[in-house]
DNA sequence: AGGGAGCTTTAGCGTATTCTAATATTGGAT
DNA sequence: ATCCAATATTAGAATACGCTAAAGCTCCCT
C-alpha cells in the first residue's frame, strides 16, 4: 500500500531520484538502473511500483519526477543519509571517502527518534561532509556556485560541493580525498583543455587531474578575481 | 547460498535463537513464531531455509540448535545489537525501555567498521544496558545469578540481568524502568506467594509487583544473607 | 532513407517472506 | 484408551526484487 513504510529499496530509489532532481539532472529509468546497479527491467519495474504508490510521476517523455508525497519521503531519507555521513565522519572518525557507502547502509537503521538525537548531538549541521545541504535545516545549494569545468585557466575558487553521483565511486572519492578536493579547499586551475577532456587543478601545492565529466559534478565558488563575470548556471 | 550475507530476517532469527539458547531455553519453531510475531508456517519455512543453509540443525524432537556457523553469525548479530543498545542509551540518550526496540532496527545498519568504532567510542563495554554480555568481550553471565522468582520473602539481592524475551514487551519495560528494576538496583522481596503467582519487591522505597513468569526472566545476585545456600541454577 | 545506439517494455523465472486454511502428529490428561 | 491442545506441515497465494531474452521505439547521423 501507499501508506506502508517504504522498503529499503524504495528509500534508495527515492534518494537517488531526489539527488539527481536536486542537482538539476533529468531522471529516466535507464539512468536509475545504472546508478542503482540493477538491470533496466528491474529499475523499470521498481519505478512503476513507485508510480502505482503515488511516489513519482512519469511523463510522456519518460521523465520521472517525485510527487509531493515522494518528495517529502525523499527529503527525509536524504536527511537521514547526510546526517549519518556527518555522524560517521565527525563522531566515529570514518574516512571522508567511505562515509557515503557506510551511510548508505546506516541510514536505514535511523528512526525518527534517533535522527532527532543525532541532529542534536552534531549541533544541527547544515550540510553533509561532501557539501550537500541537509533537508529540514533550510540550507540550500549556494546559487553562486559554478561547475568546476566552467572555470578557466588561472581561475581560483573554493570547492563547495561534490555530487552524490560521484560519491558512488569509492576509488574516485579516495583520489579526491588524497588530492584534497573537498569542501573548503581552495583550488587554482592550471590547465583546462576541452580537447583532451582533462582539467588540472592545484590544491595545497598538489596537482590533481580530473576528467571534465567529473569536474562538471563538482561545484566551486569562484574567488573575487579581476573584474570579469563568471560563466552562467 | 550459505555463503551470502544473511538477510535482516535471518539475522533476527539468529539473534532470537541465540538469546533463547544462551538463557537455557529450548528453541522450537512455535516459540520462534510467537517471539517473531509471525504465523507458525512462516517461522517453519524460515527455520527450514536456515537448516538448508547450514545455520541450524533440527533434531528428531524438533528442537532447533545453532550450528557452529550459525552460532558465529548469531554472536556477531548479538554483539551489534547490544553495542547498539549501549550507544543509543549512553551516547544518544534514548530511554532504557526503548533501547531494545530501537537497536533492533539500528543494528542492521552497523557494518564491521562501524561496529569497531562504536566499541572503541563506548570504551569497550561488556554488557548491554539490560545486562546481557556482549559477545567478543569475554564477558559471560555470572553463574551465581539466580532467577528472581527463586528468592524468598525477606531476601535482598541486586538486579543483574533482564531477559531479552522481556525486552520485546515495551510496556513491561517501561513499567520496570519506572519501578527501577534495572541492573545494579538492589531489591528486597516483600511478598512471594506462588498461589497468587505474584512477587512484590521493593526498590528505592517503591513497591513493584511482578508475575512469577516475568520474575523468572530476571536474574539477580543474592546478597550475602544469613548462612543459607541459595536455590540452584 | 537506412542503421544504429540507447531506452523502454513484455515475457518468463527464481528466491525470500508472509498469510490463510487445512491436515497431520504428538504428548498428555482424564 | 481417548480426546484435546499445542505443534508441525502441506497447500495455495501474494508481493517485492532481481535476472535474462527478446521485442519495440526514438532519434540522430550518415
Amino acid at each position: 500500500m501507499a501508506s506502508t513504510q517504504p522498503t529499503n529499496t524504495i528509500e534508495d530509489y527515492l534518494q537517488t531520484i531526489y539527488s539527481l532532481q536536486t542537482e538539476g539532472e533529468t531522471v529516466i529509468s535507464a539512468r536509475l538502473a545504472r546508478w542503482m546497479r540493477v538491470t533496466p527491467p528491474t529499475a523499470w519495474a521498481t519505478v512503476h511500483r513507485m508510480e502505482r504508490d503515488g511516489l513519482v510521476e512519469i511523463d510522456n517523455k519518460k521523465v520521472i519526477r517525485l510527487t509531493r508525497r515522494g518528495l517529502a519521503l525523499a527529503e527525509n531519507v536524504a536527511r537521514r543519509h547526510r546526517l549519518s555521513e556527518r555522524f560517521l565522519t565527525d563522531v566515529l572518525g570514518l574516512g571522508w571517502a567511505e562515509a557515503h557507502e557506510e551511510a548508505h547502509r546506516f541510514e536505514h537503521g535511523v528512526s525518527p527518534r534517533v535522527e532527532e538525537r543525532l541532529f542534536d548531538i552534531l549541533n544541527g549541521p547544515k550540510t553533509c561532509p561532501h557539501g550537500s545541504p541537509i533537508p529540514g535545516t533550510g540550507a540550500k545549494l549556494d546559487p553562486n556556485l559554478v561547475r568546476m569545468n566552467s572555470l578557466r585557466e588561472g581561475d581560483t575558487a573554493t570547492v563547495r560541493f561534490i555530487s552524490e553521483e560521484l560519491e558512488e565511486d569509492i576509488d574516485l572519492m579516495r583520489y579526491l580525498e588524497r588530492g584534497n578536493v573537498k569542501p573548503g579547499q581552495e583550488i587554482t586551475v592550471r590547465e583546462l583543455v576541452p580537447s583532451t577532456g582533462v582539467v588540472v587543478i592545484e590544491t595545497n601545492a598538489q596537482s590533481v587531474s580530473l576528467g571534465l565529466a567529473v569536474a562538471a559534478k563538482i561545484r566551486v565558488l569562484p574567488s573575487r578575481q579581476p573584474a570579469k563575470a563568471a560563466a552562467g548556471a
